[in-house]
DNA sequence: CCGAGGTTGTTAAATGTTGTACAAACTTAT
DNA sequence: ATAAGTTTGTACAACATTTAACAACCTCGG
């Protein structure tokens, strides 16, 4: 995650001169916290999964599949699924395989395509590192709002992502 | 960014065992909205940012330069507010001072030492980025929450931010 | 059936990132 | 003063991501 600051040094609304709407002190400060929270719960989640030898985009193809019918996606909407490029899915999907997480299947019906199909070991490291994964959530993240809080956010942001899915969708 | 689900196709509490205590509907939903923002605004940003020249990593350093004393910083105190290695700094102040962004200073006091130095072209680049990266944050996320939202939010978020900034710092 | 045009997934090369190790310089206790 | 320990920034190598190009395959109008 990067970090995007609006409002800064930079910032004068000399007489004529095209608007530059900046941001507020307090709009500012909820901007930046916005992108510390985002980018050290990242951090944080990635440190909190090393022991179980796995990356955060490795962990997010095992949820991925492990949710899927058949626990097996196509390349191509796992790649939507999880916002990365096809190229960067084969190369990760191609790591998962040789660390035995994942295997590549023929697709029938389509001799393009392939599935990415979720292994006995991919399945099991899923149960495994779940509950660990949920705990650290809870723990640096979730378990630190009031349920009001939580219904307040998920209102507020619900409506962002909408927004960001579709704009991304027509890209 | 990267997707961290918690909830998931795993999940159940047989009894008798360790207790998993997995993510209620509300909270899940919560979560994953959480991260989609988290990641879609950074893409979203990060794109906006392209017709500049300029990654989201480049304008962050930019951004936390422009505002320091003298527009300069010590490396490592760049590393650690953009919470990036020092490898990683140094490599990517290496490539801003090939763009003429930024430029390498010694450091009277201390010859180990470096400053990374905004330069003028640098200083002229925020001026000019800035103001469409304001529109940008404000169009695909501010400008989507009220004012009373923006305030809960921040209060929410404010205390996790300093609970992930203590958890790093002692890393 | 054919062929133009789209889709699927991979690959190679360039680029970016991370982890480790390191030399140089600073600090502190003796 | 000196040695032990710390801090600073870089360099190298391993790894990951991006970009562009590509072969193989599907689709659909003619």
């Amino acid at each position: 995650m990067d970090m995007h600051s609006a409002d800064t040094a930079v910032s004068s609304s000399p007489l004529g001169e095209e608007e530059t709407p900046w941001l507020s002190a307090k709009e500012q400060q909820f901007w930046r916290a916005h992108l510390e929270v985002a980018k050290l719960l990242d951090y944080q989640l990635g440190r909190e999964l090393q022991p179980h030898n796995l990356a955060s985009n490795d962990y997010e193809i095992l949820v991925v599949l492990s949710e899927s019918p058949d626990r097996r996606m196509r390349m191509t909407d796992l790649a939507t699924a999880t916002l990365q490029s096809k190229s960067r899915l084969s190369h990760q999907i191609t790591r998962m395989e040789s660390a035995g997480l994942v295997l590549r299947q023929d697709c029938p019906g389509d001799r393009r395509g392939l599935y990415a199909h979720l292994t006995e070991l991919g399945w099991e490291t899923m149960q495994k590192v779940a509950p660990d994964h949920v705990r650290s959530v809870r723990h640096h993240f979730i378990d630190r709002l009031s349920p009001e809080q939580i219904d307040a956010m998920y209102a507020a942001l619900a409506p962002i992502a909408e927004h960001l899915r579709a704009l991304r969708g027509r890209a």
